[in-house]
RNA sequence: GGCCGAGUGGCGAAACUGGCAGACGCACGGGACUUAAAAUCCCGGGUUCCAGCCGGAACGUGCGGGUUCGAAUCCCGCCUCGGCCA
């Protein structure tokens, strides 16, 4: 009967871990292990529940922290290790609107599933510490960070020093501390409450967004790929519409330099800072206006550079300010405030024609190196500051409005962009960069060179020697670069700039399903908004659902929470104002952004941690979760956690010290795993054919888990197996009852047995520290390989290799425990240590090679030195037949490695 | 197109710092146990060539070069695949 019967063993310790709480942490924990440092937070992505249920992709990463935490307990660290759930979002919602199920039910009934295949695997976790995002509990504190960032503005000048000692530029701060300009105060009370909005860092803008009739949402920029929304592939437009934004970009410079002290995979930050994309320029004032441009220059010069540009002059941004001589046009975005204004009475029908065309068009067409490019003449010219010249302004949808000032100037010469279009459009071409020597056009340099008037022109885009540039002709062009931002900063021309790629973040989306925010509009005598806002007080927090019996999309840019009752939408306020609430929700990013801070502190009423345990616990010091997260969320979670720790809320500048991302799991076939596919498989299914320790294993066993890799059913089995090898290496299985094998005893190991079990323990415990879990498994395959062939099986051997294997597989482990004899569970037993003593060989087997080639081996004393060794390799019989009739050049010894003889022939 | 990562037996992989390539597992072949099978246990496998056997030789980590006494590992160029960005 006792055959290795992974069903009965899992469900007996699951229930056991469960009725002892086990893996639960006390406050009078945390209390008593304050003093000691030695804590550990390890942390999984938390799922989405989705109503697919768990995938093989999620036991991946969850085994791996399983194993750091079972193994950091036995070692005496103190352990959190939570688990919750990322649950709002559209699935549920999309359900309710077929099926008229509310998404709650739905989101609840997937977390049950959830919890249960979790469970199933045996996963150590502090279940007390679970949460969801969509526990009203977690939400009012969601709401209350909103409101935290709603009350910070960014003050960029102030030099301040964090709890963390480092001294740092820039601070969000509360909104009462902003300066407001006299002229601004002077307007009273309504314009200083306009000031403030504009400066917090949740505001309301005007922004073209992604419109999505096929989610009935506005999506972020993130999530439309290819003007298709990123979930469901469904088309998107664009449309100007008011959203609630988030900036980020007032963080850029620190999300990306903090980056460095992470221990993150260099991919990882690599593509943060790809996506923060900082670059340094300069910003340029050309003159538009009606006076002289020398009236203009010279009252520039006097009154200096001014914050907000004049209607009299287009602004630019450029990386390229060296070039200026160069610029040969202008260029603005369609959707550029100033098109309207400058636009001539001739050119206005073909403009305005252009820019409606254009709105349509996601900003990847638009952008598209390889697209044809297309645009209008306005009619208007604009002044280079540098030399007085009048250059004409086109419109064309190649320049954002969303990256710089959304107008450039445009310099074919050194501009592959400017450079077709100069060409599509015959405008001039004025080299101003003389290319090095060296220069061997780049495939994209040369694939666009032209014929003019008999002359091949390239454009160049690297750097060079400035010509045709007046005084600064010669200048190399990255000192040219400063010499020039210092030229037009002298001169009220111009500034250096730094601009991001990174946009701010549109914060809202139309749906139900998602976080109220916790703001209301205030409403004039007509019911119309005014465009002031409040806030909800913290103790009004949450802010709930309303009721909704339809979930139907209206198929508008509106709101689902419009459609919510009176007395949810409306209030008024003490003073007599009409209120009405705001009815966009919050994206599914919100929740994520600060889960991992909850979970220390998760059933706190009185706020969103306790100050205490956050200092205790933070930062994560392992976080394992899939690549797909490696740009969004967690930029946002260190945004979220940048403003929290400006504002004193926590006490660390970053949330996540190390960060390991898992490689995404293949179907049988080597093709990712989909419905579609039919290559899924069920974690159910192999927990119930092989048992969770079995599927455990082999996920670890599978290959490094960083690496990308196939599932393998046959590689399922060859685990089982070695379980199975494992239980009857101790368990007798041809007895009634689950009773010691009869070879099992509690003699004296041999030398033999001690030197096979301490090796194991050592590298097994290297390995998990690397993470290496694949090769420690073979390891302990090895060990029982050895083991099961051994007639006489000391406790004292196999008690330790039992607590080895019990983080990988604990179920077996625990049983085995007990069949040698332990009553309690073995999830505190110290972990075992291994002897170095009883490591060191007396011998060893050295090659010996010849040119680099093997041509023997010879046994050696361990401490042989050079010459030894040497004297070893020309005794063998076999060194010494390839040495015959060859003239030894060199002999090269490396003790304890190899000794390797140069010869040529001789004479 | 740019950036990042990877390429090792029939397959998943190992080789941590440049030092015996292929540990461990799968699949496969042979044997033991069995009436038979499953399960289990033992043994064998990089390729090619020489050898009756013992054994030995050459080649071998995507391809081509280089550095080095010595390269899967470092450098240069190329090819293929995967990811991200455009």
């Amino acid at each position: 009967m006792p055959r290795y019967d992974p069903g009965r063993i899992e469900r007996d310790w699951q229930q056991y871990w469960e009725q002892n709480r086990t893996f639960e942490l006390s406050d009078d924990d945390f209390r008593n292990g304050q003093e000691d440092a030695d804590k550990l937070y390890v942390l999984d992505m938390f799922p989405y529940p989705s109503g697919s249920g768990l995938h093989v992709g999620h036991p991946e990463g969850y085994t791996a922290t399983d194993i750091v935490v079972r193994r950091a307990r036995m070692q005496g660290r103190r352990v959190l290790h939570p688990m919750g759930w990322d649950a709002f979002g559209l699935p549920a919602e999309e359900h309710a609107v077929k099926t008229g199920t509310h998404p709650r039910e739905t989101t609840e009934r997937n977390i049950e599933t959830f919890r249960r295949q979790l469970k199933m695997l045996g996963f150590s976790y502090d279940w007390s510490r679970e949460i969801a995002t969509t526990d009203p509990d977690y939400y009012r504190w969601t709401q209350w960070i909103f409101l935290q960032i709603y009350d910070t503005w960014y003050d960029s000048d102030c030099e301040w020093t964090g709890p963390d000692g480092k001294t740092r530029r820039g601070r969000g701060r509360p909104i009462s501390e902003l300066p407001i300009p006299d002229s601004i105060r002077a307007e009273g009370n309504e314009a200083v409450r306009r000031w403030q909005d504009r400066h917090r860092l949740a505001c309301l803008a005007e922004a073209p967004v992604n419109w999505c009739p096929g989610l009935g949402t506005v999506l972020a920029n993130e999530e439309v790929i290819d003007g298709r929304s990123e979930r469901g592939g469904h088309p998107v437009e664009r449309i100007p519409l008011r959203q609630w934004v988030l900036k980020i970009t007032a963080y850029a410079d620190r999300l990306e330099s903090e980056l460095d002290d992470l221990d993150w995979p260099e991919s990882v930050k690599l593509l943060q800072r790809n996506w923060i994309g900082r670059s340094t320029g300069a910003e340029v004032d050309f003159f538009i206006g009606e006076g002289s441009f020398d009236d203009w220059k010279q009252q520039r010069a006097q009154s200096g550079w001014p914050d907000q540009p004049g209607d009299d002059v287009l602004r630019v941004y450029t990386t390229r300010p060296d070039t200026l001589f160069g610029a040969t046009y202008m260029v603005v975005a369609p959707e550029h405030p100033f098109v309207e204004r400058f636009t001539t009475e001739q050119q206005r029908e073909a403009v305005q024609e252009y820019c409606r065309r254009a709105a349509l068009k996601s900003d990847l067409d638009r952008t598209d190196l390889a697209r044809e490019k297309t645009g209008v003449f306005t009619g208007a010219f604009a002044v280079n500051p540098v030399n007085g010249r009048q250059i004409p302004i086109w419109v064309a949808d190649y320049v954002l409005i969303s990256y710089g000032t959304g107008a450039i100037m445009a310099v074919p010469a050194h501009d592959l962009r400017d450079f077709e279009f100069a060409v599509q459009f015959d405008l001039p071409v004025i080299p101003v960069v003389q290319p090095p020597e060296t220069w061997v056009p780049s495939r994209e340099e040369a694939e666009r060179t032209i014929c003019r008037d008999g002359k091949d022109i390239t454009p160049f885009v690297g750097s060079g020697t400035a010509i045709h540039s007046e005084q600064f002709d010669g200048m190399a062009t990255d000192a040219f670069r400063s010499a020039m931002t210092e030229w037009l900063a002298r001169r009220g021309l111009g500034q250096p700039a730094v601009n991001y790629r990174l946009r701010d973040w549109l914060f809202s989306r139309q749906r139900y399903w998602g976080e109220p925010f916790p703001i209301w509009h205030e409403l004039d005598e007509e019911g119309n908004p005014t465009g002031l806002m409040r806030a909800d007080a913290p103790e009004d927090l949450p802010v709930l659902h309303p009721h909704l019996d339809d979930f139907q999309p209206t198929g508008r840019p509106e709101p689902m929470l419009s459609r919510a009752p009176d007395d949810w939408l409306y209030r008024t306020a003490d003073d007599g104002t009409r209120l009405k609430r705001e009815t966009n929700t919050m994206p599914q990013w919100a929740g994520s952004c600060w889960y991992y801070l909850r979970f220390c502190d998760p059933r706190n009423s009185d706020a969103f941690v306790d100050p205490e345990k956050e200092r205790y616990w933070l930062p994560v010091d392992l976080y394992i979760g899939g690549a797909e997260h490696a740009v969004l969320h967690l930029l946002y979670a260190r945004f979220w956690h940048k403003v929290l720790f400006d504002r004193g809320f926590v006490s660390t500048p970053e949330p996540f010290r190390r960060l390991v991302n898992q490689g995404m799991i293949l179907g049988e076939n080597g093709e990712k795993m989909s419905k579609s596919r039919g290559n899924v498989i069920n974690p159910d299914d192999v927990v119930r054919d092989y048992g969770a320790d079995s599927l455990r294993l082999y996920e670890m066993f599978m290959g490094p888990l960083e690496q990308v890799k196939p599932w393998s059913m046959k590689g399922v089995e060859g685990v089982y197996r070695f379980l199975g090898r494992v239980w009857r290496t101790i368990v007798d299985d041809r007895a009634e009852e689950v009773v010691r094998n009869p070879a099992v005893c509690d003699a004296e190991p041999s030398e033999e047995q001690l030197k096979m079990l301490h090796r194991t323990i050592k590298t097994v415990s290297g390995d998990i520290d690397r993470l290496s879990f694949n090769t420690a498994i073979s390891r302990m395959m090895e060990f029982i390989n050895f083991m099961s062939g051994q007639e006489v099986r000391p406790v004292a051997v196999l008690e330790p290799f039992v607590l080895l294997l019990s983080p990988f597989a604990p179920h077996i482990a625990e049983e085995l425990w007990k069949v040698l004899g332990h009553s309690r569970t073995l999830a505190f037993e110290p972990w075992p240590e291994w002897d170095e003593s009883l490591l060191v060989e007396n011998t060893l087997e050295i090659p010996v090679q010849i040119n680099g080639k093997l041509r023997a081996r010879i046994r050696v004393p361990a401490d042989a030195d050079s010459s030894a060794l040497q004297a070893a390799a020309e005794a063998d019989a076999s060194v010494q037949e390839h040495l015959s009739g060859q003239q030894v050049v060199r002999v090269v010894t490396v003790p304890g490695r190899l000794v390797n003889f140069v010869v040529r022939p001789a004479g």
